[in-house]
Formats: structure tokens, C-alpha cells, sequence
DNA sequence: GAGGGGAGCGCG
DNA sequence: AAAGCGCGCTCCCCTC
């Protein structure tokens, strides 16, 4: 209705702003630890289905970044005087364990070739020349392979693009046409999914789903499309798990003065040294690459160390360990 | 006053 | 009837 009625809209427009305004702006200075006049998260290990991480008190993994107005919120974030902050995501790394876990021909080759996948896509499936891509059909293709990593149906995928059932199937037909090993991937993994009971990471952590065989309908598809979305999600939150724990070896063994201070699923957050900045952005690639994994063993000496923040006011892990 | 649960909205 | 995965927080209504 807010597409064609004024008082819809505006109302739209209030929620968002409303949600800024009690969530962030008049929360978040309130949150400010007098000691150390910053703001610390929690977070935690074992909450979500999927083995990412959680954020709470407040949630950092949810600051605003999509609208206009919920970027100036970002922006109050900043490194303290002589540091800059330093952050490094991986870049579609869901589709690219997609492409791992399927062994798909066409999709391996267009990561292998550095290509823009959504504009990949987009070209394979309505048959054009990379150069006659769309911003239409990007938008599109772009659309399919989100959907695709949640499970999505025609159904979903046809609303998401304002397009029909039917139209949003061919969509979805031609996509599977281009990369049937993706196709052949979603199957086999309901398939397993409902032999063994669970899904697992490409690291072997399970998620064991419980209703993969109700006989209710609804409840089993919905379970299929967590038996399809886990292993990818779930691989991801494996991967940049293991490269904190490399990156904290190394900050720990080095004398950079760099610190990681946050992780938003697929990026991690260093305050650095100016001076350092250059140094430590390439260090940090090859270490979330996991082009190091080996090497800086040979020099670095370990040392105990002990880790966390004591606290008194936590309420999950244990009465003064987060 | 504490806590549950749903709606709605913020993020990846 | 529902048809897109994973989270946390605020607001509101409700119960205890």
C-alpha cells in the first residue's frame, strides 16, 4: 500500500526512524563503559543453529548500514587518535562454498575467472553476452542466487522481483539448466539431510533437523530448506572462525599493537596503528585467505595467554566469564 | 516488577 | 495454509 498510498508510506518511513532512534541513538551513548569510554559487546559461541556467532548488549552485528539515515549511525564509530579501523569480509563467500560444495562446472569456472557472479548469472541464464547485462537483470540474477542459498521457491523469488509464479520459475528452471550441479546438490543434500537425520559443514560440525521427515508438509520443506541453507552458512561461520583464531596468534605474536575488536559474520574489525595499516591489512587477507595457515607457526613461540573479558553483569556464559 | 510472546525492523 | 536462512532489540500486551 506505501507504493501507492501517502499515509502507508509515512508510516513505513516512522517505523524506521523510530527503530533508529530507540535502538541506536538514545541507546548507545547510555552503553559507554565509564573506564574505558567505549562500548563492549558479548558474544556468544553457542546460541545459533548454524555456528555463527551472536552479539548482544548491545547487538554490534546489527548497527545500520542499508539507508541513507542509518549510516550516520555508523559513522559514530571511529578508531581512537592514531589508530585507523580496519575491516576485510569476504566477498560472497556463501555462493563460493556453494560452488565448492556442488563441484558446479559453471559456477567454479566463473569464481575462477574473478568474475562479477551476479552479472555471470545474470548472462547464463537469459543467454546475453557479459557486456549486454542489464542492471534489470543483474538486479535479478542477483536475487536468484540469494534466494537460492535460503531455499526459495517461486513463489518467494516472483514477490522479491515483482514478477509472476510463472515467470520467476522459468527464472529458476534456466538457472538450474545453467548449473545442474547446483540442482543436483540441493537434491542430494535433502536426500542425505532425511537418511541421516542432519546436515553438516564442510568442517563436519551437525545440525541435526529433527522434522526433515513430518509428515506435515510445510513443517518437512521448511526443514529442507535449513538442510540447504546450513552447510553454507554454516561453512562460512566455520571458515572465519578459524581465521580469528589465526589472526589472534598472530596479533598476539607480533608487536603491531593492531587489536580485533569485532566480528560481523563475514568481516572481521581491527583497530590498527596508522603506521601499521598497510602491513597489517596484508597480513590479515593472507590470514583470512588461509594462505598462512602454516608458515608463521615457525615463528611464533606460543605463550599462554588468557583470553576474556571478566564482568560482572553477564548473563549467559557464567557468572564473570563472557 | 519480571518475564513471555508477537510484530516489526536492524544486520549478514 | 504457506510458500527465504540466521540472529537481537524495542514496543506492546499480557500474565503472574
Amino acid at each position: 500500500m506505501a507504493l501507492d498510498y501517502p499515509l502507508p508510506k509515512l508510516i513505513i518511513e516512522h517505523r524506521g526512524l523510530s527503530k533508529l532512534k530507540s535502538t541506536y541513538t538514545d541507546k548507545l551513548p547510555l552503553m559507554v563503559d565509564p573506564a574505558t569510554k567505549r562500548i563492549h559487546t558479548s558474544y556468544h559461541q553457542a546460541v545459533t543453529a548454524t555456528g555463527r556467532l551472536s552479539s548482544t548488549d548491545p547487538n554490534l552485528q546489527n548497527i545500520p548500514i542499508r539507508s541513507q539515515e542509518g549510516r550516520r549511525i555508523r559513522q559514530a564509530f571511529v578508531a581512537p587518535e592514531g589508530y585507523k579501523l580496519v575491516a576485510a569480509d569476504y566477498s560472497q563467500i556463501e555462493l563460493r562454498i556453494m560452488a565448492h560444495l556442488s563441484q558446479d562446472k559453471g559456477l567454479l569456472n566463473a569464481f575462477a575467472h574473478g568474475e562479477d557472479i551476479h552479472k555471470a548469472t545474470a548472462a547464463e541464464v537469459f543467454g546475453v553476452g557479459l557486456d549486454q547485462v542489464s542492471t534489470e537483470q543483474r538486479r535479478s540474477a542477483k536475487a536468484i542466487n540469494f534466494g537460492l542459498i535460503y531455499g526459495m521457491s517461486a513463489f518467494g523469488l516472483g514477490k522479491q522481483l515483482g514478477v509472476g509464479r510463472n515467470e520467476a520459475q522459468k527464472y529458476i528452471d534456466h538457472y538450474f539448466a545453467t548449473y545442474p550441479g547446483v540442482q543436483h546438490y540441493m537434491d542430494d543434500i535433502r536426500m542425505k539431510a532425511a537418511e541421516n537425520g542432519y546436515v553438516e559443514t564442510l568442517f563436519g560440525r551437525r545440525l541435526y533437523l529433527p522434522e526433515i521427515k513430518a509428515s506435515n508438509g510445510m513443517r518437512r520443506q521448511a526443514a529442507e530448506r535449513t538442510a540447504i541453507n546450513a552447510p553454507m552458512q554454516g561453512t562460512a561461520a566455520d571458515i572465519i572462525k578459524r581465521a580469528m583464531v589465526k589472526v589472534d596468534d598472530w596479533l598476539l605474536s607480533s608487536d603491531s599493537g593492531a587489536r580485533m575488536i569485532m566480528q560481523v559474520h563475514d568481516e572481521l574489525i581491527l583497530e590498527v596503528p596508522e603506521a601499521k595499516v598497510a602491513e597489517v591489512s596484508t597480513t590479515l587477507v593472507e590470514l583470512m585467505q588461509g594462505l598462512r595457515s602454516w608458515m608463521y607457526r615457525y615463528w611464533w613461540k606460543p605463550e599462554p595467554v588468557i583470553t576474556g573479558t571478566r564482568r560482572t553483569d553477564c548473563k549467559r556464559v557464567s557468572p564473570n566469564f563472557c
